[in-house]
DNA sequence: TAAACATATGAACAATTGCTCATATGTTCA
DNA sequence: TGAACATATGAGCAATTGTTCATATGTTTA
């Protein structure tokens, strides 16, 4: 028996296999937690429907208040966070700001999601 | 102006046609609930670490507390949340149990998400 | 059947989160 | 410049969440 081998589940495997391709291929510390913290974006159904509205056209944030029935404060407070993950952008218009899909990965994203859900 | 317009940034615009089109295509109330509660199943790096174990192989449950350095509670706990939302999918074997990948949307989930924060 | 092992789960606690309210910042126009 | 409008943001609160700890359930074997 290899010095490196484990024991689990009272026999001893060779987890060395399993350890490097995980090694291998896990991203980094840092990556991990971005990627958790894009899909804590994507897990808020309020952020959801901004999506899905924003699927549609460029729309400024009142608009926004008025067709999914909240305040002006509350998707305010989520097209920060939708912005600063980059999965919106925004462009000044007077005194309007009209926020789009920043990228094409949005898309994708919700539509896999939502593929999952439906099989 | 028709009755239905809406008064919105000072402008008195024609926002029939974009609440046409949000209904249309806004997917229902339970549905945005269910994609909402898929992608905060993501959101948590623990559990993406757990998938990127299983990209690799099928796997108990004492060797993912293993391979992560954490406690089988604290493991079993998330396994339960990823089989919850058909991510991962169990075989039991004599005393352990088995987890693997229940779907192939999780890869493409996953990887587009890496792909977002890498660009 | 009893002991040992593998996994699952309920309760509890700290940490995080989404909304509201109040207010600040930015823009236009009289 | 000041008033009105559009948006952004900080503080606070209730609700949710991930882990730990203790213990229950399920399986094998002596």
């Amino acid at each position: 028996m290899a010095i490196n081998d484990v024991e689990c589940c009272e026999t001893f495997q060779t987890h060395e296999e399993l350890l490097a391709l995980v090694n291998a291929n896990m991203p980094q510390e840092d990556k991990l937690y971005d990627l958790a913290e894009l899909f804590k974006v994507f897990g808020d159904s309020t952020r959801i429907r901004i999506l899905y509205v924003l699927f549609e056209a460029e729309v400024c944030v009142c608009d926004l208040a008025q067709a999914l029935n909240m305040t002006q404060s509350a998707i305010s407070h989520q097209l920060r966070i939708l912005k600063q993950s980059r999965l919106v952008k925004s462009r000044r218009e007077g005194k309007s700001v009209f926020y789009s899909l920043a990228d094409a990965h949005v898309r994708t994203i919700i539509a896999q999601g939502r593929e999952h859900i439906e099989e």
